[in-house]
DNA sequence: GTACATATGCGGCCCTCCAT
DNA sequence: ATGGAGGGCCGCATATGTAC
């Protein structure tokens, strides 16, 4: 069998001839016509196309049809198509080294693959790379992690693949042709699925334009860093200590499980490593990855996605670097505050909304909520404070039947009549529920991104050695430049929603906890009376014997069971006003309270 | 629960290819 | 020129990882 430039030419492959327009178009589809004018359209387009010709070095297509001659020898089955599948492969790879002008691997997109390789059954691409590996023609890459460091403008999802050591220096015979515009096809296809499912579900396509200057500065500040050998040496260190990994939810035959065991395996280490590797790679090659979400407007980058312990190790210019970490505490439900306000229900608010709003800007939301709903159904077992409360209330489509959700209600019969009216929605009398996440993160990327970030390009951006890293619901900022950009945040996010915003850095938060760790083993080993504290506690640990602080000014009590109910019938509106009178009492002893509203998240405890 | 990513399998629809 | 077989494309589902 001989395969020359003629032969390869007319193989003639579905994918390659769509970029020439063989398929018909939308618009010749909806045209009647018969089967014979089909076939001669397309027998016209065909003769209409431009040679497809293979770039490969006329040693490595040799050695390819020798092993291919060999596997398929007497087999049925259309050996040439299959060959050409073969030399595709290496066309791909070997015209994008050459465009990159290196040997280095190279990456390739999954999608470009099944685009030209293709997937069917018993011959996909997968079976073409299985081959190629092991003619030791191509070397691949296997790396899980590997999406945290593909070039999103120009390789969005990919595996590197790279040829092997004989097979360079081998002189090319043939001349690619232009034309094949997959990338962009690729990435187009993608898109286009992407906004059609978020339509179909009522959803806004955020748009977001990233020649926008301050965007533009982001993007010029996150090249500036990079990951220090110090983050090689703590994957190292995790991978001796067996370090504990955050839980995982996993899918097992429809059935989801958390995972609260997982270790640092050799494995995972390994991931981690390749991963990092591909971005330097990347890096080397100025081809950070930077992409905003057409679903939430947020910024995605290889800083968002790597393990969060890598990011004390990031650099800025090559030089260390000590982190401020700025974090919008319960970033979702701050947000959702302002649209509960904006409510119908708002209008007729009980007291339970202004609660519920003190609480979210309090100290502790999460375990504040857990506690009221535990002493409402004391057997209720609260796994995860955050995860419930996002489960039961925020996310959930089952509004009423969870006891969970049920205990809610009743204690802010408000808050649910107002989630109620921003979720659900009916088309033609079907009940529909609004993707409440969606919406709440489209508006704190707004905030986060258009408004703060904006300002802070405007207003710090002179300095050279301020960077800010976004994170979602936080910013990432060098510690000298703590305080200007948490002023910047606490002024933008209260004019946005109206609420002072409570801003914390992770060491206070590990500050906050260590306290609240020592405080419990203070209070165990209370046999000596403990010397007067001239640092104030932290507000949750001014608890008494009638009850505590979830806010200033705002105190819960204890056991508000005390108290005598006016009936059995949790659904009454006398019920329900017993609670919340009951719930809440006037703050002990003489000491004077702050407005509630004057909290303020820079003061230090 | 949400988002993002990679990677794979399956079935429907329709186009391409091949033998006649 | 044409009917049937083969196969590409795409939506959807699933399993796994990261981050909120």
């Amino acid at each position: 069998m001989a395969y020359g430039r003629n032969n390869l030419a007319s193989l003639k492959l579905n994918p390659l001839e769509k970029w020439g327009s063989v398929l018909q178009s939308d618009e010749q589809k909806k045209q009647p016509q018969t089967n014979a004018q089909a076939r001669k359209r397309q027998r016209d387009a065909l003769k209409a196309l431009p040679p497809t010709i293979l770039l490969l070095p006329a040693g490595l297509q040799r050695y390819i049809t020798d092993q291919y001659n060999a596997r398929y020898q007497g087999k049925p089955g259309n050996h040439g198509k299959r060959l050409a599948k073969y030399l595709l492969l290496c066309h791909l790879v070997w015209s994008e080294q050459q465009k990159a002008g290196t040997l280095d691997a190279i990456h390739l997109h999954n999608e470009i693959l099944r685009l030209h390789i293709g997937k069917d059954k018993g011959f996909s691409y997968t079976d073409v790379v299985e081959d190629l590996k092991e003619w030791s023609v191509l070397e691949v890459s296997d790396s899980y992690l590997a999406s945290g460091c593909a070039n999103r403008q120009v390789d969005p999802h990919s595996k590197a693949y790279t040829f092997a050591d004989s097979f360079h220096g081998l002189e090319s015979e043939f001349v690619a042709v232009d034309g094949l515009r997959y990338r962009e096809r690729a990435a187009q296809d993608r898109l286009k699925r992407q906004i059609a499912k978020n339509q179909a579900k009522g959803l806004r396509v955020m748009v977001v334009d990233e020649q926008q200057p301050h965007l533009q500065w982001l993007k010029a500040c996150w090249e500036r860093c990079d990951y220090s050998p110090n983050t090689d040496e703590l994957i190292n260190q995790m991978e001796r200590e067996q370090t504990y990994l955050r839980d995982v939810v996993v899918k097992v035959k429809g059935v989801r499980q958390r995972r609260t065991d997982r270790r640092m395996t050799p494995r995972i280490a390994q991931a981690y490593r390749d991963s990092l590797e591909l971005f330097r790679r990347n890096k080397a090659n100025h081809t950070p990855e930077w992409h905003f979400s057409a679903t939430n407007g947020r910024l995605h980058s290889f800083f968002n996605r790597y393990f969060t312990g890598s990011r004390d190790h990031v650099t800025l210019d090559g030089q260390a670097m000590v982190w401020a970490d700025l974090d919008l505490a319960a970033s979702q439900v701050y947000f959702l505050l302002k649209q509960l306000y904006a409510t119908r229900a708002a209008g007729q608010a009980g007291p339970d909304l202004d609660a519920f709003r003190d609480l979210v800007l309090a100290e502790g939301f999460y375990q504040n909520l857990a506690g009221l709903i535990q002493k409402e159904i004391p057997g209720l077992p609260i796994n995860d404070a955050k995860t419930d409360f996002f489960t039961h209330v925020i996310y959930s489509k089952n509004h009423q039947a969870t006891p969970y959700r049920g205990t809610f209600n009743h204690l802010f019969p408000t808050v649910h009549a107002a989630l109620l009216e921003i979720v659900r929605y009916k088309v033609k009398g079907v009940t529909k529920f609004r993707n409440l996440a969606v919406l709440l993160q489209q508006e704190e990327s707004q905030v986060f991104l258009q408004t703060i970030c904006r300002r802070i390009h405007d207003e710090l951006g002179h300095h050279q050695d301020l960077v800010v890293l976004p994170v979602h619901d936080g910013l990432c900022v060098p510690q000298q430049y703590q305080e200007p950009v948490r002023a910047i945040m606490n002024e933008e996010l209260l004019r946005a929603t109206g609420f002072q915003p409570t801003v914390r850095t992770t060491p206070e938060k590990k500050a906050k906890k260590e306290a609240k760790k020592a405080a419990a083993t203070e209070a165990r080993e209370e046999a000596v009376p403990a010397a007067p504290v001239q640092v104030p506690a932290p507000v949750e640990e001014l608890a008494c014997e009638v009850g505590f602080e979830v806010a200033p000014g705002i105190w819960v009590r204890m056991d508000p069971a005390l108290d005598v109910p006016p009936n059995n019938d949790p659904s009454s509106p006398e019920y329900v006003a017993w609670l919340l009178g009951s719930l809440f009492m006037d703050p002990p002893g003489p000491s004077v309270q702050e407005p509630v509203l004057a909290y303020s998240c820079s003061d230090p405890y």
